[in-house]
RNA sequence: GCCACUUUAGCUCAGUUGGUAGAGCAACUGACUUGUAAUCAGUAGGUCGUCCGUUCAAGUCGGACAAGUGGCUCCA
């Protein structure tokens, strides 16, 4: 933000370009500057004076790269919002209404819904109160001067109650319209020039299920109309990366009512990706000293009795299945199979630490409005592994799972930093019974997670309430196209269920010890993994995990015969390659094969079969010329190599 | 699970005020034998998500259920 202000003395100053615009709305506040003259909107240098018409002590606000700027917008457009939602409903008690990454959200106590043609009214009467361009005017109450105020206003009130006392509650008034609010705004309604209503959902009271369901309306608001047509645009290519279209489009997975939600099919060619990323994934654990095992996917509930899953994980749980005199269940996590794989034999200190590593399928209840494509579902394939180590070797175990994440995500799929952001997920201790009772080995097992982040220099951020319900945990977040924050790889401490398994090791003084537990997966799990995966690479992916890796488009059925050749010399290579022997013209083919997003497509016709050549076409590149068959299926194999072991 | 919306051919979507359905692409057949992003013609394909109701008559109106979508809660 670069702001020229003047000064009470007349002076003009420039204000830095990183100082924040709360930063200069502080600065006019405390009489250090009294008005801006210039300043950047979307770029542009502009005049503020003719942005700013009236003098107050509110904040300079303009919607730029600043994102307090953008806020406050987002913020006054919400407070249009809601004044437009009491003049056409007047019975309407208001909630609350911030700002959020996109846009802004208010939540109203309405005696029925909104439909569609009210939200059409409530955009209507937005214009209405923009045209109007009332003054936005700031004033602040002591306590129960503002509890009176807001006496027909039962949430305010609540809000108000929980407000420090002594402290100056500030209101925003508009018109005839008056809000509860910390600011910051815009000088007046008619800054705002462009708006949307977005979705209207229902949304719990402060997002606790036992609240009453409020109604939310999501809206974005802009400077310039542009702005919006460019936000809409953005919001469809998001929907081109959805994974659930692009898994449509390339015949990847289905589901079906009769198998039930949540409940994906692979296709072939899904079951292609995922064959090909669960053998990388496991090739590369045993690289690194894993063992892998199997393990049934169901088990008799004692045993999850035991790990402590039943107390604090049931209701995440299919129920118990009845049968004779045994009572099963569908396991929701791997960990107590691997705990009893461990204490099937003795260990000594020199073996740890023990790896063990499994692609294992586990089934949680999702609720039937959370479950998302591959992203949330009702049965999953978990990369999991439980490392069974010494307390001294916590440190450089940790550390090996974290420097294997950044070598799968960022080395082998290239994935940008910037999209995780690694979690300190920690217990809620206000919330106890969630979680293992065992004050200690938190603190321990959350201060050591801490410790080693902050020592391998990563940056993250604490998230309380976050932990599993037996040790906390390192996250690494990730936002989707669909806008979804969520976890995909996790690496976790646990000191407990090595302590409710009983499970020892023969320490260096002969006696017995207890060993530490981390639960890891690396791409979290097949689905999750396979759902991010297409959304970042938009389904372009890379070869080696490409279902169709070379498609033979022959110029005419004169040379099928050709491709046919070279197609079973690259199958004896392990290459995944079709031939398209449809009596249809080249650009038809290509065409296809494009959208089938195929890396390479040999044209073959009878240049190519008489010098047993092929020319080439790159999926991004196009027509990349001719060259020897031998040499492209040399090409390719090195294209893949450092990634599979086993192509097929 | 909660709030809102959606569900018509394999896919993407039309379907006027209730009078038992259409298009494009795909598929199939035939012709064309093709040189780097769509050759032409024809054929076939649907109890309009399921069930119940209102009506002489329901894709269209009402209800229940299911699945899907956007959120809330929850979560790998």
């Amino acid at each position: 933000m670069n702001v020229k202000v003047t000064l009470k003395d007349g002076s003009i100053r420039e204000v830095d370009s990183g100082i924040s615009v709360i930063e200069l709305a502080k600065q006019i506040s405390e009489g250090l500057a009294r008005v801006a003259t210039c300043g950047r909107i979307d770029g542009e240098v502009v005049d503020l004076r003719k942005e700013i018409d009236h003098d107050c002590s509110l904040e300079i606000l303009t919607f730029d790269s600043d994102l307090d700027g953008r806020k406050a917008y987002w913020h006054t457009t919400s407070h249009i919002m809601a004044q437009a939602v009491v003049r056409l409903f007047p019975d309407t008690k208001l909630a609350i209404g911030p700002s959020i990454d996109e846009g802004f959200y208010y939540d109203f106590d309405t005696v029925e819904n909104f439909t569609d043609e009210d939200k059409a009214k409530i955009e209507e009467e937005m214009k209405k109160i923009i045209k109007e361009d009332l003054p936005i005017e700031r004033f602040s109450l002591p306590k129960k001067e503002a509890l009176e105020l807001m006496k027909n206003e039962p949430y305010k009130q609540e809000l108000i109650n929980e407000l420090p006392e002594g402290e100056e509650i500030s209101f925003y008034k508009q018109g005839e319209f008056t809000d509860l609010c910390a600011g910051p705004h815009l000088m007046s309604t008619g800054k705002v020039k462009a708006i949307k209503l977005l979705t209207n959902s229902g949304a719990y009271w402060r997002g606790n299920e036992k609240n009453k369901m409020l109604q939310r309306i999501y809206a974005v608001s802009f400077p310039k109309a542009s702005m919006l047509e460019e936000f809409i645009k953005l919001q469809e290519e998001a929907k081109e990366r959805d994974h659930r279209k692009i898994g449509k489009d390339l015949n990847l997975f289905m589901t079906h009512k009769l198998v039930g939600a949540g409940l994906p099919m692979y296709l072939p060619d899904g079951a292609t990706i995922r064959r090909c990323l669960e053998r990388y994934i496991q090739d590369k654990e045993i690289a690194l000293g894993y063992s892998h095992v199997y393990t049934p996917s169901l088990a008799n509930v004692d045993l999850y009795k035991t790990s402590g899953h039943w107390d604090h994980y049931k209701d995440d749980m299919f129920p118990v299945m009845q049968m004779e005199n045994e009572e099963l269940v569908l396991r929701p996590m791997n960990c107590p199979h691997h705990m009893l794989i461990y204490k099937n034999s003795l260990h000594s200190y020199k073996d740890l630490p023990i790896r063990i590593g499994e692609l294992a399928h586990d089934f949680r209840w999702e609720n039937s409005g959370a479950v998302c494509g591959l992203e949330r579902v009702r049965q999953m394939c978990q990369n999991d592994a439980h490392l069974f180590v010494r307390p001294d070797q916590i440190k450089e175990e940790v550390g090996k799972v974290l420097k294997l994440i950044v070598e799968v995500y960022q080395k082998d799929f290239g994935f940008p930093a910037e999209s995780f952001r690694y979690r300190l997920s920690l217990r809620d201790k206000a919330n106890k019974e969630k979680y293992i009772d065992n004050d200690e080995m938190w603190n321990t097992a959350e201060s050591q997670l801490r410790a080693i982040l902050k020592e391998l220099n990563i940056e993250f951020y604490e998230a309380e309430g976050e932990a599993a319900f037996y040790g906390p945990k390192i996250d690494i977040q990730i936002k989707t196209a669909l806008g979804h924050d969520i976890t995909i790889p996790t690496c976790q401490l646990d000191f407990a269920l090595p302590e409710r398994f009983e499970l020892s090791y023969i320490g260096e003084d002969g006696k017995e010890h207890r060993p530490v537990v981390i639960h890891r997966a690396i791409l979290g799990t097949s689905d999750r993994f396979i759902s991010f995966l297409l959304e970042e690479t938009k389904g372009v992916l890379p070869t080696w995990l490409c279902p169709h890796q070379v498609k033979i488009l022959p110029i005419s059925e004169k040379h099928v015969e050709y491709a046919n050749t070279i197609k079973e010399k690259m199958q004896k290579e392990m290459i995944r390659v079709d031939v398209d022997d449809r009596s249809e013209k080249i650009g038809y083919k290509i065409r296809e094969a494009q959208l089938s997003k195929v890396p390479y497509m040999l044209v073959v016709g009878d240049k190519e079969a008489e010098e047993n050549k092929v020319s080439v076409r790159d999926r991004k590149d196009g027509d990349i010329g001719q060259m020897k068959t031998d040499e492209f299926i040399e090409k390719i194999k090195k294209e893949i190599a450092d990634k599979v072991i086993s192509n097929k």
